[in-house]
RNA sequence: UCCUCCUUAGCUCAGUUGGUUAGAGCAUCUGACUGUUAAUCAGAGGGUCGUUGGUUCAAGUCCAACAGGGGGAGCCA
């Protein structure tokens, strides 16, 4: 029987009145063959586990090591020590599973996150992964609550994917075939996809959209949240292979509407975590802190972890067009200077990372919402605007991580949609049950992306995205 | 993929213009102490200096390639 346990978290919130209880947990340390920090990951604070002198046999102290798991039983009192309000006085002790001092690899002292991302699997017995985890957690629910508050169904879109055209990046295959060489071929001498498991090439997603795009043109509102697969070699803080993307898609919905619930969403998830896991927070603020006072002065946040989110809930997010954001960027003193890497050559240009960094963390220092972009830069689903030249697409930008959110208003129009498919070279065939949406009452709708990972950096304030995905997927690293 | 930096004990890091037996703190082990807070004190063990090749009388130190990692960029969420 092990449900008579009482969670650590629990325990803490009592006041300690001589209660009798079963806790279960890791040993952070054990000092003075005497007290014991145990810790069940529930939070972050340990409970003292306090062992008389005496009584308890030399074998059973020996065995108290580094992360050994131990039963322990025995009457909380207040406690006489200063850092902790109780303990928890022993009368049994039972070790579950020994833990080798000698060979465990985490100490009670700082690692690096270097250090622990090669020791991934036992990093979340570390206060830092507690905390990031606990928090990932609650932002998960909070976007099931958020949608499901409003109507949205959840829907689960496919992983395996036939269809490429999306061109949201280099795809993984997915295959049955033998890759010594040996796979079908056929009269071109390419291999024969016709022989493969699902009679054709397929992959593993990189978007749900299009699919969401299904069903919003049947329920309405929906969402999506689910893993996403990209096959880039890319090697940065922000990027993986394999991460979790929320996909709502809205019929019935414009531009305007999509740039609303977006960041009604993003601060409702923030508000949430912020409200359920305090605790969790203001560790990672202090831990962020601690971070940044080796950097100089220059590099450092204006805004701690705390006020930071705070700030990002009760403000307005700026909402500017792209034609108004290039005006920005040209006459910011910044381009007078010189000081962007990549020039502002005008109207028509992608933004670059350092041009977005500007906008958001130097000229208006909240969180920005950049729409119309011009048509050339953007997907072929996205709304034509009526001036010729734009399309109805908007990014949110956070400070410190970029692009946290890209969305769009679709084009329901069939022949202008087809037409720019047609100039994209998009082969309309393979999205026949895409254009059936338009064909068979076809509805104003939109929707976007937000990379889940992204917002958990942002609300953790970890500035690299290894570590706030339990096992990180990038270019030549799959271990775990 | 490109640019750049790094790789010395389990961890974090010193190691001088190339020079003889490579150090520290923490961790671990042994002992002492016992209301501790990353406990403290004393002692001990622990290294193919990322790998391979080269220069040199001599390489942890210089050069090259490769591997792994960090930071920045591109692609994007």
């Amino acid at each position: 029987m092990f449900n008579n346990r009482i969670k650590i978290k629990e325990l803490l919130a009592q006041e300690p009145a001589g209660q009798q209880v079963t806790v279960m947990g890791w040993v952070r340390t054990f000092r003075n063959n005497q007290f014991i920090a145990l810790n069940d990951g529930s939070t972050n604070n340990n409970l003292q586990v306090v062992l008389e002198l005496g009584k308890f046999p030399e074998e059973l102290l020996k065995r108290i090591t580094t992360s050994a798991s131990l039963r322990a039983q025995g009457v909380v009192e207040p406690s006489l020590g200063k850092g902790q309000k109780m303990d928890l006085k022993a009368t049994t002790i039972e070790i579950l599973g020994d833990s080798d001092a000698e060979k465990y690899p985490l100490q009670p002292k700082k690692h690096s996150l270097e250090f622990l991302r090669e020791k991934a699997h036992l990093r979340f017995r570390t206060n830092t992964f507690g905390a990031i985890f606990r928090v990932r957690h609650a932002l998960a629910f909070a976007v099931h609550q958020f949608f499901n508050q409003k109507g949205f169904i959840y829907l689960h879109t496919p992983i395996i994917t036939a269809s490429d055209a999306e061109g949201a990046g280099e795809m993984f295959k997915v295959t049955t075939l033998p890759m010594d060489g040996t796979a079908p071929k056929n009269e071109e001498g390419a291999v024969n996809y016709k022989e493969d498991f699902f009679g054709r090439a397929t992959n593993l997603t990189v978007s749900g959209q299009l699919e969401g795009e299904l069903g919003a043109t049947a329920f309405g509102e929906i969402y999506t949240f689910g893993p996403t697969f990209r096959a880039e070699n890319s090697n940065t803080a922000r990027h993986l292979a394999e991460f979790w993307m929320i996909e709502p898609e809205m019929a019935f919905c414009d531009l305007e509407d999509n740039m609303n619930l977006a960041e009604e969403f993003i601060k409702y998830i923030i508000g949430y975590a912020m409200q359920h896991n305090a605790e969790d927070l203001q560790f990672l603020d202090q831990r962020l802190a601690e971070e940044e006072k080796q950097l100089p002065q220059d590099k450092r946040s204006e805004m701690g972890l705390l006020d930071k989110l705070k700030f990002v809930v009760d403000n307005q997010f700026e909402r500017i067009t792209y034609t108004a954001a290039i005006d920005i960027l040209r006459e910011s003193n910044y381009n007078k200077k010189k000081k962007f890497q990549y020039e502002i050559t005008g109207w028509g240009m992608d933004l670059q990372s350092e041009h977005e960094r500007y906008l958001v963390e130097k000229h208006f220092k909240k969180p920005v919402i950049l729409s119309n972009y011009p048509a050339g830069i953007k997907a072929f689903y996205m709304r034509q605007n009526e001036d010729g030249k734009t399309v109805a697409a908007m990014d949110i930008l956070a400070p410190g991580i970029g692009e946290i959110v890209g969305g769009s208003q679709r084009e329901e129009r069939m022949d202008r949609l087809t037409t720019r498919m047609k100039e994209m070279n998009i082969p309309e065939e393979e999205l026949w049950w895409y254009l059936d949406t338009r064909r068979f009452g076809t509805v104003p709708h939109a929707g976007f992306g937000l990379g889940f990972e992204r917002m958990v950096q942002f609300v953790t304030g970890m500035n690299n995205i290894r570590d706030v995905i339990a096992f990180p997927r990038t270019p030549g690293s799959a271990e775990f």
